[in-house]
RNA sequence: GGCCCUAUCGUCUAGCCUGGUCUAGGACACCACGCUUUCAAUGUGGGAACACGGGUUCGAAUCCCGUUGGGGCCA
C-alpha cells in the first residue's frame, strides 16, 4: 500500500480552464481512481506576470462541477518559495548548479543520451547535447517551472506524471535534475495536444473553448462535456460512445491513449449534448435551462415544463431555448408570405385559416387538448388534397416560424383564446 | 534552423504490439429513403480513409528504412 498511486493536475492560473486542461485533469483523475489512488491539485503560480485574478477559483470550481474531487490541495507554489530556494542552493552545494547573474543555473550534462519510457509512447531517446544549462531559480527569487514542478512532485509523492506532450523535449532536464537530487523518477505519460480546427495547439486565449463558456454561455451539459472530452484522445475497444464518470473510471486505459493530437470538433459535442438532454426529465431541464430563459420573463414552472418537453427532442444546447420558444411568451412576428403552403394563393390561405379558427371555436375548453385537437384537424384535413394546406398556415399563425413542434401540442399549451387570436391576427395580415 | 513527437474516412477513432479472419469496423457530420404540415427525434440505406516510396514476407493498414505532411520545444 506504500506504492499507492498518486497523480496531480497542476495548472497555472493564467486564464479560464479550457477543454485541454479539463482533459488532462480528467485523465489524471481517472487513472488515480481506477487504481485506488489519489488525485491532487496544485496551482503553479510562480510566473507572476501571467497570473490572472479569479483563474484559480475558476479551476477549482470547474473541477468541482465535473466531480473531479481532489484528495489534497490546492497546493500553491507561491506558498513554498523558500523551499525552492533551498533546493536550488542544495544543487549548488552538490556542484550541480551555479550562480549566473543573480539567477541559479543547473549544469546540464552534455554527453550521452537520455532514455526513458513513456507509458503512452514507449521508449524515447534524446541527445543530451540538445539541452543547455537552464535557469532553475530566477534573480527575483522565484523558481522556474523546471525546478518547481519537479520538487513539488517529489514532495507530494507523485507516482505518475500525466501531462501534455509539450514537455517531452525537456525530459533530459528533468531526469538530470532527479539524478542530481538523488530522487527516484516518477512514471510519465505524455498526452497528445488538443488542436484547433486549423491544427494549431489549442491555446488558453481561445475563450470560446473555456469550459465555463461552454457550460454557461452555450448551454452544454456537464455530462456531455465530460464525456466528449474523455473521448478526445482515448476510445475503448468497444463501440460505446456514451460514458458516465463511473464508467470512465472502469474503462479508461492510460496506455490506450492516442499518440497524435486531436482536433476539437464541436459538432460531435452538439450531438452528444442532445443525447444527454433527451435523457433528462422535463423538470430537470427546466432547472438547467432557467439561466437561459430569464430574458423571456417568468412563467410558472409547469408552463415551462410543457414548453421544454416540446423542445427536448430537437434541442442541441440550452442556449437555443429563447429563440426556439419565443412565441410562447409573445405574439409572433413574421412575413405574411410564410403563411402560404406550397402554391396556395391568398384566398386559399385565408380560407384555410378561417376554417381553423372555426374548428377551434367549436371545441369546449375542457376538450382543448392535443389528442382531441389532432383528431378534429386531421379528420377535417382529409378533405384537402394535401393536409399541409390546413396545417401549415395554422402552425405558422401560431408560431411565426418555418420550423417548430406540431400545432396541436402548441395549441394545448397556448390555450383556446390565445390560439384563436393568433389565427385572427394572421387573417388581418392577409386583408 | 536544430531536436523531439506524430501520421487509418472531413472529424473523433477500432484494428497495428502477437502480419492472413480487413472487399478496414463504429461514432459525429453529410446524402437518400421511410415516418411526417414544418423542423426535430427515430428507422433503413449510401458515399467517405490505411500519406507516399522502397524493402522484409507466400502474404503488410499491421514489421523495417526513407520521403513528405502535421504538431511541439528550443533558437
Amino acid at each position: 500500500m506504500n506504492s499507492k498511486i498518486r497523480t496531480r493536475f497542476a495548472p497555472s492560473p493564467t486564464g479560464l480552464l479550457h477543454v485541454g486542461g479539463l482533459r488532462t485533469a480528467l485523465y489524471n483523475y481517472l487513472f488515480a481512481k481506477q487504481n485506488g489512488g489519489q488525485f491532487m491539485l496544485r496551482i503553479e503560480d510562480t510566473d507572476r506576470a501571467r497570473l490572472l485574478e479569479g483563474a484559480e477559483k475558476n479551476i477549482i470550481e470547474t473541477l468541482r462541477i465535473f466531480g473531479l474531487d481532489f484528495d489534497e490541495g490546492p497546493i500553491r507554489q507561491s506558498d513554498h518559495l523558500e523551499k525552492y530556494k533551498e533546493r536550488a542552493e542544495e544543487l549548488i552545494q552538490k556542484g550541480a548548479a551555479y550562480e549566473d547573474g543573480g539567477a541559479i543555473r543547473f549544469k546540464m550534462p552534455k554527453d550521452g543520451v537520455t532514455k526513458f519510457t513513456d507509458i503512452i509512447r514507449g521508449e524515447i531517446q534524446i541527445e543530451n547535447e540538445t539541452q543547455e544549462d537552464f535557469v532553475i531559480l530566477k534573480s527575483d527569487g522565484f523558481p522556474t517551472y523546471n525546478l518547481a514542478h519537479l520538487v513539488d512532485d517529489h514532495d507530494m509523492a507523485i507516482t505518475h506524471v500525466i501531462r501534455g506532450d509539450e514537455f517531452i523535449s525537456s525530459m533530459p532536464k528533468y531526469i538530470a535534475l532527479h539524478k542530481a537530487f538523488g530522487w527516484e523518477l516518477p512514471q510519465y505519460a505524455h498526452l497528445p495536444l488538443l488542436l484547433n480546427k486549423d491544427r494549431a495547439k489549442l491555446s488558453k486565449r481561445e475563450s470560446d473553448k473555456a469550459v465555463k463558456v461552454l457550460l454557461e454561455e452555450d448551454g452544454y451539459l456537464e455530462e456531455a462535456v465530460l464525456n466528449f472530452v474523455a473521448l478526445l484522445g482515448w476510445h475503448p475497444k468497444t463501440d460505446q460512445e456514451i460514458f458516465s464518470l463511473e464508467e470512465l473510471i472502469k474503462e479508461f486505459k492510460l496506455e490506450d491513449v492516442q499518440k497524435a493530437g486531436a482536433i476539437f470538433d464541436i459538432q460531435k459535442l452538439d450531438w452528444m449534448n442532445g443525447e444527454y438532454i433527451r435523457k433528462k426529465t422535463p423538470k430537470e431541464l427546466v432547472e438547467l435551462a432557467a439561466p437561459f430563459l430569464e430574458k423571456e420573463g417568468e412563467g410558472d414552472s409547469s408552463f415551462l415544463e410543457k414548453i421544454i418537453a416540446l423542445e427536448q427532442p430537437r434541442l442541441k444546447k440550452l442556449s437555443e431555448m429563447p429563440e426556439r420558444t419565443d412565441y410562447f411568451f409573445r405574439e409572433p412576428e413574421y412575413d405574411v408570405s410564410l403563411l402560404k403552403w406550397k402554391n396556395m394563393d391568398d384566398n386559399q390561405t385565408k380560407n384555410s385559416l378561417e376554417l381553423s379558427a372555426e374548428l377551434l371555436k367549436a371545441v369546449n375548453d375542457k376538450d382543448f387538448n392535443k389528442e382531441n385537437l389532432e383528431k378534429i384537424f386531421l379528420d377535417r384535413a382529409k378533405k384537402f388534397q394535401d393536409r399541409g394546406e390546413l396545417l401549415w398556415p395554422l402552425r405558422v399563425a401560431l408560431t411565426g416560424k418555418k420550423a417548430s413542434p406540431g400545432p396541436f401540442e402548441i395549441m394545448e399549451i397556448l390555450g383556446k383564446e390565445s390560439s384563436i387570436s393568433r389565427l385572427e391576427a394572421a387573417l388581418d395580415m392577409l386583408k
